[in-house]
DNA sequence: GTGAATATGGCAACCGCTTGTCATACGGGA
DNA sequence: TCCCGTATGACAAGCGGTTGCCATATTCAC
C-alpha cells in the first residue's frame, strides 16, 4: 500500500493536477460539482497532502521548536502543554525538545530545529546563551529568559512575587526566614530577581535575609540531602522561601520527615503542584497567559506584524496559600 | 539575510555541488582536504542542510508523532520526556501532541502527523481507538492503550500493581477499602485490569470490594468536590487504592483537609509524583524502561526488523511506600 | 605503459506539490 | 456577434537536496 499522493487524487477523481491543487489551495475558479469531486476522492482515497513538499515550496514549514529544560518539572509541563495547544490551535506543530539545561545538548538542538526550517521558536531553557541564536535568523521568544537583546522575553514578576511571598512569611510571624536558590554559576536574571525580592523585603522588615544555594538540575536524592542536612544544621528555621516549586516539595517533604512544621512558599504555581502539594503555599505564575502571550508574540514576529523588539514582558503573579 | 544553501556553500568552498553532497552523505571519493575545505565553508557561512527537502527526496523524515494526553500529568511529562530523549539520542525528532483525550482532537492530531510523514506514532491517548490507525500504514506503538490488534502494545502490570496495591493496604489493617478508577463509557483495559486485580485481592481476602468512579479528566475542582463528597458520605472508609496518581493526589488533600488519616495508594509513581505526595504510596511503573522499549520497538518497526506484531510487552512494577 | 583506485565535476532526473502561463471551451449579457 | 467571466487542462519551472551515470584527471603499483 504505497502512499497515495495528488496524481492518485487526480485519477479517482477524474480531473487534472492543476484542479486538485486549486482545490487544495482555493484557487482560480472551481465548480462546487468539481471540487466536490475531488473532496469525495480525497476521502475515499484517505489522501493528505504532504505537508512536507508543500513546506519545501513554500519556504514556511509552520513548525516550532519548543526548548525547554524537561516537560517532567510540572511548571514546564503546564507551559509547554499550553503552547502547544495554542499553537496547535494556530496551525502551527511543535517540535518538542528537552535540553536538560545542558548547553551541549541545548546547541545540537537548536541546529536540528534551524535544519528542520522552524519558522519560530519559543525557549525557556535556562543556559548562558548559545551563539547560535545570534546567527540565527528567526523569530525568537524567550520565557523567563534572556537569551540577546533583540529577543522578546515574557516572564512573571519575579521581583514582586518574590515580596509577596517573604511578607506572606514574615506575617505568618516565622522569624528565621531562609531563600533556597536555584545556584549557577553565572548569574541568571530570574534567579536575581526572586532572590533580591526576598533579601529587599527582609531587609525592609528588620530582618536578616539568609541565602541557601540549591540547584534547580541536581539529582533529586542528592538535594534531598543537602536540604535535610541544612535543615538539621539549622533548627531555628521556620519559614522558607524556595525559588522553585520542585524545591519547595523538597524542602516539605524533608520538614515532614523531621516532623518540623514550617511555613513554605515555593514558586511556579503550577496547577499539577498546588494539586499535589497542598501543604505549601506558592507563588502562582499566570502560565496559560504567559504561553498565550509568547504564542501571539511569535506569530506576530514570523508574520512580521510584531515590531516592539528589546521589549520585556512581565505579568503579574498571584499568593496561593496552602490548603492543609 | 537570506537561507543558505548547498550552492552558496559549493562556491565558498570552490568545489561542485555533487562533491559538497558527497561530503554530506559520505558517500564516494573525497579526500581529507576537499572535505576539510567542504566543513569550513559550512561552518562560515552557518550551513545546515535543509532537512525538509534531504525528507522529500529520501522519503524519511526522522520525524516521530508523540500522541499523549497532557504532559502537564506528571505521568506523560515523564514519559514524553524519555521518549523525547532517547528518540533524539538516535536521530528522531518528536512532534508532539496533548490530546487531552479529546477524540475529535486526537484524529485531527493524527491527520496531521500524517500529514507531516512521520515515520512512525508513540500513542498514550486514551480515546476509543480511531479508524484512521487502520488505514495508516506505518509502524504504531501504544503505550498501555489497545489500538488494534496489529498495534504492539507497552504497559506495566496493571493487575499485579492493582493486587500489589490491596494487599498493601490489607496488611496496613485498613478494614474498608475503597477503590477510585477513571470512569469511560467503554471499557478501556487499563482500568479493567487495574479494578481486576483490586476485586480479585479484595474478595481473596473475604473483604467486599467497592468501586467509585471518578474520571481521569473532568475538572480537577470538580473531582475535588465529588471525592470530597464520596468521603463525607461514607466515613467507614479508611482505604483507598487510586487509578492513577493524580486522583491519588486529589483524595490525599480531601483527607487532609477533612482532617481524615488513611493510607492512600495510587498509580504510576512519576519521580515528580513522589517527590511532592509524599504521604501518598503508589505503585511504579517503570516510566523509563518502557520508553525505551516502546522507542527500540517503534524504531525497529520502521528498520522492518521488528516483526512479533500482536503482543503484548507487559513490565514489572514495584510499591513505593509513602515516605512521611 | 597499462589498469586500477582515488578524486572531482557536470548533468539530468527525481521527491510531491505549487504556481504561473497559455490554451480551450461554454454560457450569458451587451 | 463579440467579449468577458467561469471552468478546466496541459505544461514547465521551481523549492533544496540526492543520486546515478559519465567524463576527466591524477597517482600508484606492477
Amino acid at each position: 500500500m504505497e502512499k497515495v499522493k495528488l496524481g492518485d487524487v487526480a485519477k479517482k477523481a477524474g480531473v487534472s493536477l492543476t484542479t486538485v491543487s486549486r482545490v487544495l489551495n482555493n484557487r482560480g475558479y472551481i465548480s462546487k460539482e468539481t471540487r466536490k469531486k475531488v473532496n469525495d476522492a480525497m476521502e475515499e482515497l484517505n489522501y493528505f497532502p504532504n505537508e512536507i513538499a508543500r513546506s519545501l515550496f513554500g519556504n514556511k514549514t509552520n513548525f516550532v521548536g519548543l526548548l525547554f529544560p524537561n516537560v517532567t518539572n510540572p511548571f514546564y509541563g503546564e507551559i509547554v502543554s499550553e503552547l502547544e495547544s495554542t499553537l496547535a490551535s494556530r496551525g502551527y506543530k511543535s517540535l518538542i525538545c528537552n535540553t536538560y539545561n545542558n548547553e551541549e545538548k541545548e546547541s545540537n538542538y537548536l541546529k536540528m530545529v534551524l535544519a528542520n526550517q522552524v519558522d519560530g521558536i519559543i525557549v525557556g531553557s535556562r543556559n548562558r546563551p548559545s551563539s547560535i541564536y545570534q546567527s540565527a535568523n528567526l523569530p525568537i521568544v524567550a520565557i523567563d529568559r534572556f537569551v540577546s537583546s533583540k529577543v522578546p522575553i515574557v516572564r512573571s514578576d519575579n521581583y514582586g512575587g518574590a515580596c509577596l511571598a517573604t511578607e506572606y512569611l514574615i506575617e505568618k510571624e516565622c522569624k528565621n526566614i531562609v531563600h533556597f536558590t536555584g545556584s549557577s554559576e553565572e548569574e541568571i536574571k530570574k534567579c536575581d530577581l526572586r532572590m533580591q525580592g526576598y533579601i529587599d523585603t527582609m531587609l525592609k522588615y528588620g530582618k536578616t535575609p539568609r541565602v541557601m544555594k540549591a540547584s534547580f538540575d541536581e539529582d533529586e536524592v542528592y538535594q534531598r540531602c543537602k536540604v535535610a542536612d541544612y535543615l538539621s544544621a539549622s533548627p531555628e528555621i521556620d519559614g522558607a522561601f524556595a525559588a522553585g516549586d520542585t524545591l519547595a516539595g523538597i524542602i516539605y517533604a524533608c520538614c515532614k520527615q523531621k516532623g518540623i512544621d514550617m511555613e513554605i512558599v515555593g514558586y511556579d504555581g503550577a496547577s499539577m503542584f498546588t494539586g499535589l502539594c497542598g501543604g505549601v503555599s506558592t507563588i502562582r505564575q499566570p502560565i496559560k497567559k504567559m504561553a498565550r502571550l509568547a504564542t501571539d508574540i511569535l506569530l506576530d514576529a514570523i508574520a512580521g506584524t510584531y515590531q516592539e523588539y528589546d521589549s520585556e514582558h512581565v505579568l503579574p503573579v498571584e499568593l496561593i496559600k496552602r490548603s492543609y
